[in-house]
DNA sequence: TGCCATAAATCAAACGATTGATTAATTCCT
DNA sequence: AGGAATTAATCAATCGTTTGATTTATGGCA
């Protein structure tokens, strides 16, 4: 059933080829509403290709949950300990991981496909919230809650703190998730650069408050 | 093809029971998931009664859109004008209108498919977002904005504070969204009535955080 | 290298199942 | 009786998948 699975073939292309349109077509539109034939279409191949490479649509669409994890992980860049750290220098980590967040999700028409297909899955399939989790927002989590401790010296595993990481990544999600209600709030045409760097601002002001207020 | 515009017959239980359906089945499984069979299972009824009601699928899914959006705009609350009011008052009223969204969004299940079914759509259907944001999000939005002005005395269509009220809701509308990742993350089973006030206690403080940042 | 046998990959076509919609007949209520 | 409402039955269209044949790439032998 499954073809060959290594890599190096000339069919790798067919492989990124569906991929890449499951993204596009599977985090617009969704699952059940994409077709395998729209997918084939997009990816310039045969239906048949679906099945021969994947196993089926549930495969393609599962490999395009590990890929889209991996790319945001390699995004979003490795956790790592960071150890002992001063007070200031923690805050400055944490803009640079806001302001880091913000540009992937806010920029870029190739992340808002990645981003919509995760989170239009993520309440339908708890597989999705496993890969999801492991992969990177539990790591990237842990390091952001050590640095929120280092910033304001509450233990990192405390409630308030693990809320605090929550919110702060909440804020800037809803700005992707709730962009066509933001548009029109804010009077805007679309999300630029500009937009983007204004809310970004924004946010690592409010970022600067809320650990402000929490520090002792 | 409509039947009849009031309301008022031995049909009204039908169509309600429709629109229940097209909640829970639209709001978890996605509109092209949801055949009108499974549909019509649901409410207890027979598929054609789909299209003699509603004109077909597509009618019954802006009819529940414009239920959704009247029933959260009814649980929100009519916007009214603050006029006068000063800053403590404002920022009670900020945190009164925070706390009621929380309890909305992350108290109930019924909540939870409305408000998947809006969210589901909102990048799908432009229609949907004019229905949302005529009905409740912008007049909310302006009202929380001349709140926000009063608290601290920044005007209310700059651009700082039509982003601090975004930024407000949508962390709590994280707490829904990315609730399954928020409960691993947390190590929660559930967000019950506890942990909905613990995460509102959160927002509270965040919000006075925010403002006493902000203030002037 | 040159040739062929084998495997890998792609293709058009068709399968059974299910979709939303429609029809005609029936039941219900006043 | 008579319109409103519901039902079972059926429609064409599309779904995901499978099939067998064809094309393309790979590896061994001379």
């Amino acid at each position: 059933m499954a073809p060959r699975p290594d890599s190096s073939g000339p069919a790798e292309t067919t492989r990124s080829n569906l991929i890449a349109a499951g993204f596009e077509l599977f985090g617009t539109a969704g699952y059940a509403a994409t077709s395998t034939r729209r997918l084939a279409e997009r990816a310039g191949t045969n239906v048949a290709s679906i099945a021969y490479h994947f196993g089926g649509k549930a495969g393609l669409h599962a490999a395009c949950a590990q890929a889209a994890a991996e790319r945001i992980a390699d995004a979003v860049g490795a956790p790592r300990d960071p150890g002992a750290i001063g007070a200031d220098a923690a805050v400055a980590a944490l803009e640079k991981a806001l302001r880091g967040l913000a540009a992937l999700l806010l920029n870029g028409e190739q992340a808002a496909s990645m981003v919509g297909f995760l989170v239009r899955e993520m309440n339908a399939s708890e597989e999705i919230v496993q890969i999801l989790f492991d992969r990177f927002v539990g790591p990237k989590h842990r390091e952001l809650c050590a640095l929120w401790a280092a910033a304001t010296g509450r233990p990192a595993e405390s409630e308030e703190v693990r809320l605090s990481v929550f919110s702060m990544i909440g804020q800037v999600l809803y700005f992707r998730l709730g962009q066509p209600v933001v548009l029109r709030g804010m009077g805007w045409d679309a999300v630029g650069p500009d937009e983007a760097g204004r809310i970004a601002e924004h946010l690592v002001a409010q970022l600067r408050a809320s650990i402000d207020r929490s520090r002792i």
